[in-house]
DNA sequence: TCAGCTATGATACAATATAACCTTCGTCAA
DNA sequence: TTGACGAAGGTTATATTGTATCATAGCTGA
């Protein structure tokens, strides 16, 4: 069945992301793949589309990688009305972990400063990098990017 | 001298920048610098990287592209201590402008978000896609990614 | 059945970014 | 003066990330 396939590529790439904890690359994710089939990084791009699309995975703009959802509440089985993605990430550069979060006020109060300009957004990107407070307490260093 | 090849080079950039008066790859401006003998990527990133150091120009993630800032309060003509870039860009993706915006408010409150988990940042990325008012008005469709 | 549509796969390629190495030039003390 | 030293810049090659293109397979509806 031609379907079947494609759901079993992003079922696996959802178990990679989970198990990982941490942001994969698509190639990272294609290595993890191959044992399963998968050869070619199209695949991996596509399966990720419709992953972003449904909400349950989110790509790091400033690592070129991807997460696994920890929330759920922006997931969505019905493509056709897409999550707003009204999330940041906090991104420690210290040991590499990702925290997703979200904050209706923050939300609101970058939304009023577009509508200040008449701009109209569609999707955002809130990325901060730093350290984690595990990384802080323990003084370590810089490793990530 | 050494560093003269150095400031002409970040000088050329900015000039670029400044004249697309939009988001241009390290390769479009490897293109633009060839006459004046520039020749690798390297040359480019190594002049970006100053540049965005003393804070005269602004990576944008989701694109992989530059600007110049059209702010100048964060600039520092002292590298050793860089400026905070508390900083946000709206990214029309039908004409392909970006302005760039900064609300103390916002970044007050982005940084108590933070703050209750400890994390401890140390640059941040706020890049919204969307249509700018112009092109909400004529109805642009999107051409850019 | 059969033309049209979509999903998938395979190959090649484009675009973005960095590594490794070497030359040059300024600096400064012997 | 001069030679060691280090920072800056150039050259080349390569790594990483992302697409274009086309062929095929399988569904769908007339
Ligand atoms: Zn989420
Ligand atoms: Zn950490
Ligand atoms: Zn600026
Ligand atoms: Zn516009």
């Amino acid at each position: 069945m031609a379907s079947r396939k494609g759901t079993q590529h992003a079922t696996n790439i959802m178990e990679a992301l989970t198990e990982a904890a941490r942001p994969l690359s698509a190639y990272d994710l294609l290595d993890r793949l191959r044992p399963t089939g998968v050869a070619a990084p199209l695949t991996v791009y596509r399966a990720l589309d419709k992953l972003m699309a449904s909400g349950r995975v989110h790509r790091i703009e400033s690592l070129n990688a991807f997460v696994a959802c920890r929330h759920g509440e922006h997931h969505h089985d019905h493509a056709d009305t897409p999550p707003p993605r009204a999330v940041g990430f906090a991104i420690c550069d210290g040991c590499g972990t990702v925290e997703e979060f979200s904050d209706a006020d923050l939300f609101a109060h970058l939304n009023g400063c577009l509508a200040a300009k008449g701009f109209v957004p569609r999707s955002s990107a809130i990325e901060v990098h730093g350290r984690c407070a595990g990384c802080v307490r323990g003084g370590v260093a810089e490793t990530q990017p």
